[in-house]
DNA sequence: CTGAGGATAGTCT
DNA sequence: GACTATCCTCAGA
């Protein structure tokens, strides 16, 4: 197995400067990691998509570069933070600098600071109890859970501070049995494009298909 | 389970 | 000022 993959190993710039959809795939199983004064979190990604460089009108980027998708254009490894309906979701740009290609997190089974994700989420829902396998089922659930906002967007997810990504545990890899591959969750353009991916046994998954 | 409605930053006119 | 959007929640069937 490559060495990109090791478990708990922090994933350098090489694993990011890939195919888009490669490095997606690659994704599902490792741990996303994000120290805050508030504490530690961390969790296993299970569910992903992929936005292409090239002929992708759903990627943000399609219409070239604007202050929004700065982020997209810069190296890869690099988070791409983005508001949507008072809300935040988290990329991780990919292929090299200048090329915009990027990763949505779209679900994570938490692992780590569940309380701490219990009490995020409840503070953003009215105070209303969150079950466990809501607190990071969609994509700005993953940024409520893991208090990412706009202040991360450009963050170098290689510099192992605040927030990091780490290689695939030997325990999700075994979990790891297949990997589903679907349209894009809520966008329009290109919607017939396969590039939604995650993992086929975890409850953790956002929609199935 | 599905569908309607809330809600806000960024972009364009 | 209007329109769009990589969503979420909840009401109703």
């Amino acid at each position: 197995m490559s060495p990109f993959y090791a478990a708990g190993i922090l994933l350098g710039r090489a694993f990011y400067n890939r195919d888009v959809v490669q490095v997606a795939r690659d994704l599902l199983g490792c741990l996303l990691v994000r120290d805050s004064r508030e504490g530690l979190t961390a969790g296993i990604i299970v569910e992903v998509e992929a936005y292409l460089a090239q002929g992708d009108p759903a990627n943000h980027a399609f219409r070239g570069p604007t202050r929004k998708n700065a982020s997209m254009f810069g190296p890869p490894g690099h988070a791409y933070v983005y508001p949507i309906h008072s809300r935040f979701c988290l990329n991780v740009v990919t292929e090299p600098e200048g090329v915009p290609s990027a990763v949505l997190i779209r679900a994570i089974e938490p692992t780590e600071g569940i309380e701490l994700m219990r009490r995020r989420r409840k503070a953003r829902s009215g105070s209303q109890e969150v079950a466990d396998l809501d607190l990071a089922r969609g994509p700005a659930r993953v940024c409520e859970a893991f208090a990412i906002d706009r202040a991360l967007d450009g963050w170098d997810l290689t510099s192992g501070r605040v927030s990091w990504i780490e290689g695939r545990s030997d325990a999700a890899a075994r979990h790891n049995s297949s990997v589903v591959v679907t349209t894009r969750v809520g966008v329009t353009a290109a919607a017939d494009l396969p590039l939604r991916f995650y993992l086929s046994d975890s409850p953790f998954v956002s929609r199935r298909a």
